[in-house]
DNA sequence: CTGTTAGCGCTTTCAG
DNA sequence: CTGAAAGCGCTAACAG
């Protein structure tokens, strides 16, 4: 990198100009590119930028043009597993594509929620991507004309573009392989929650369905990870209901009922076998590994990205709704029903 | 959240002054606080500004006072456990000041370093935290007059802020609690970095000395985890010296020893005791639970945020460098020597 | 192909 | 205490 030493002022499209001798509309149009310049003024001014260090002020460019080269992200906790590489997938499709991502987090709080997104407002983005706890900040961001796109919401009610993971088909796609290799009690452990639990549980049901399989309602527990009595739950779950084998629909289920088994002995899959829904680092690393549906967190990022650039691109066109698919990765703690 | 329908022309302060019968400049003093203004028409102001939805525009703002309320943030990978506590810690504590955070990354790649550098300085923001690979993008940012904030690097040359965990102490702490079990024999597993892992094993060679114990050379293991070959190099290890316990110095390293382990049947601490450098998820997960130095990423972000706000108050003030204390985090895979 | 001109929305002297 | 006015740096007509 060349030019520009620690001068105070920063240099601007008009030193450019003076500098190679031109006007600044003909320096603006050689820099970006679009308009007519002869070859020769447009080489003598690329020089002259390059030399003077000349970096292009966004605020003013935003300024005029009334949208900036900037797409928020609001997520709920960035350090999670799940916003991190949501915002890796997100930043990563916005980096090729020359664009800025501004990441505010929310601490699970809607006033937060709502002052980031007034934030990003202020900042005229050409886009939002969100994951959707409350409506109110995608209404306000809607309301002041920005595109929004909805992330991890069921497949959106179509007025505005979204991607989601498709819950109901890791869950289903998990539960068909416990029944084919020949298990017919199978607990499940799913969340409560509205959608995203759900749709899991019509997977877990679709599934057994499929192979005309009656699923017994009392292997089905519906409970929040951070419930009181979670570890109970599951202990008596395991010991009165008998299951030969458990899926966890959920990441922080899945964490509690290893540690149950740990506290009891159990070695998965003797006894039972164990199947978790989102993958993580330590199922690989604990023996046996867990079987487990993987998420493409950071696929699911990328999408949003996509469309926020698409939309950006042509306000007009109508919204898409994206699904992408988990897989199930097999590892040791599933065998088949002697 | 009230006022403001559809239209397609953002509200504007000239738009709010008009509603209140103002001019624009007494509206900007009422909005910002600062200036002026008779009580009555800042609240007419206010409300006027509330009904029609009237949010400031950041651009012109930053255009006019040549500095935005933006921080960026560089790091290699968003996706990363450390990168993504990083960025949690600084947005958290950027949010409470009412900053936003712009976050780029590259893909271990200097181009994109520097490539993201300049998209920064673009937007004029009011400090950068990096997190250094190369010097390039610092010197660039630096260079413009922008504050940049380092982190994670050996304590700073005094040049700049920054911050750093303290490699040196975490390293020394875990083994001199090893030694205080009674091993002597204690195999060190570290990387090949220049500064990071350099400073590690000052530490274990520093709590020998401590303890007037000898560190036997044959049983120090510079490899990068990366390296062909590291799960033979770490058995052979094992096997050939025979050590009392096992320190992996690296995350990268201790997942790797942890797999030697399981595919070898060993069980720690039966016949080593076994303690990791950077906790993780799956050291509490696995059975027995890792013994390892918890590294505080989160409170190294907000550190580094904290310093970068600090700065942008006062750019004359003199350079800090923070160090951030690991803590050991003592779980059942170290046993004391009999 | 190039230069002039008129702002984008806000802050900030400076008079009143 | 308030308003008029002058830009911040860039873009986009519009004449030449």
């Amino acid at each position: 990198v060349s030019g520009g030493d620690g001068r105070a002022r920063p240099v601007t499209l008009a030193d450019v100009a003076r500098d190679a001798g031109t006007s600044v509309s003909t320096a603006a149009r050689a820099l970006n590119g679009r308009g007519y310049v002869s070859p020769r003024r447009r080489e003598r001014l690329l020089a002259a930028a390059d030399r003077l260090g000349y970096v292009p002020n966004a605020s003013a460019r935003t300024l005029k043009q009334r949208t900036s080269r900037v797409v928020g992200v609001l997520v709920s906790d960035v350090g999670s597993d799940f916003g991190a590489r949501l915002a890796a997938g997100i930043e990563q499709t916005l980096r090729e594509a020359d664009y800025r991502m501004v990441l505010a987090s929310d601490d699970g709080d809607r006033r937060q929620q709502l002052h980031g997104a007034r934030a990003l407002l202020a900042m005229r983005p050409a886009g939002v991507i969100l994951t959707p706890v409350d409506p109110a900040p995608a209404a306000l961001l809607a309301r002041h004309g920005v595109d929004v796109v909805e992330v991890d919401v069921a497949p959106a009610d179509g007025a505005r573009d979204g991607v989601a993971l498709d819950n109901e088909r890791g869950a289903r796609e998990a539960t068909v392989y416990l029944l084919a290799n020949g298990h017919r009690r199978i607990a499940l452990l799913v969340g409560d929650d509205e959608a995203r639990d759900a749709a899991r549980l019509r997977g877990f049901r679709a599934a057994h369905e499929a192979a005309a399989v009656a699923a017994d309602e009392d292997l089905i527990a519906r409970i929040g990870s951070d419930a009181l009595g979670v570890d109970a739950r599951i202990a008596g779950l395991l010991d009165e209901e008998r299951p030969s084998a458990l899926f966890a629909a959920t990441g922080p289920l899945a964490q509690r009922a290893w540690q149950v088994f740990r506290a009891r002995g159990i070695r998965p899959p003797q006894a039972v076998s164990f199947v978790a829904f989102d993958d993580a680092p330590w199922m690989q690393m604990v023996e046996p590994g867990v079987t487990a549906v993987a998420l493409p967190t950071q696929e699911l990022g990328r999408r949003a990205a996509r469309l926020a650039l698409r939309r950006a691109d042509d306000p007009t066109r109508p919204p898409t709704s994206d699904l992408v698919e988990p897989t199930l990765v097999v590892r040791g703690s599933t065998a088949a029903l002697a």
